[in-house]
DNA sequence: AGAACTAGCAACCGAATGGTTGCGTTTTAT
DNA sequence: ATAAAACGCAACCATTCGGTTGCTAGTTCT
């Protein structure tokens, strides 16, 4: 389920400049190994290595062994689920700002 | 513009559990006064307001003195763009992968 | 006018975070 | 068999973060 925290957890997850830039390096260039993402970031391997377990942690990447190397990929589902928290705070909100609207309106009726 | 910085300072606001609590509340409640925000949460009125000031901070959500009261709502249109972030990164995420699958069976049929 | 309410400012604190460096281990290439 | 590549582990460091407390100032209510 969503829940508050869980999401939190993921788009905090989300919420790093580098760790960002390691998603669309994903997204687009597919599975990476992690010297493969180091470079062209300006930052150690062992940075990108602390950021993709940050990710892993709230299983928006997930990586396995492949020979000497480790390859990471995107979780699509998880983008997905953030994407449904949004949506259902977006919903909400419209919701909230048309209940709020009546009763305005309903106040001026009843002067 | 979107932007690796600008999304994750966006994305940053919305992962913390307190924060998604007040973007949560201020969703299905409508606009609230800081104090009526505390109300129901386990942290000071202090915590509460830096927390706006985070959020407002990267347009997600903006007070307005009203009396001797300030005033909070959330501001939908930075919800939309982190949501069009994710769909764009989910997009990419898949033709990555389509043209991976390809590269794959190509390699396969040039044996 | 005076009490009560709502909020801002500033200082402080412990814990988490982002990052680095150094060293050891396994796997591949020569 | 050695060298090189790719990675994991651990210690360390500065900064940021989430939160609290104490005090002051503007508003509303009686």
């Amino acid at each position: 389920m969503a829940g508050p925290k869980r999401s939190a957890h993921l788009f905090a997850a989300l919420g790093d400049e580098t760790r960002l830039r390691l998603v669309s390096r994903l997204s687009n260039g597919g599975p990476m190994s992690i010297t493969r993402l180091t470079r062209g970031s300006r930052v150690t391997r062992q940075a990108i290595t602390k950021h993709l377990r940050v990710m892993e942690g709230s299983g928006l990447v997930r990586g396995m062994r492949h020979g000497r190397e480790s390859v990471w990929q995107l979780n699509q589902r998880r983008l997905e689920d953030a994407r449904r928290y949004l949506d259902l705070i977006s919903k909400r909100w419209d919701d909230a700002l048309l209940r709020l609207r009546h009763l305005v309106e309903d106040g001026r009726d009843g002067r």
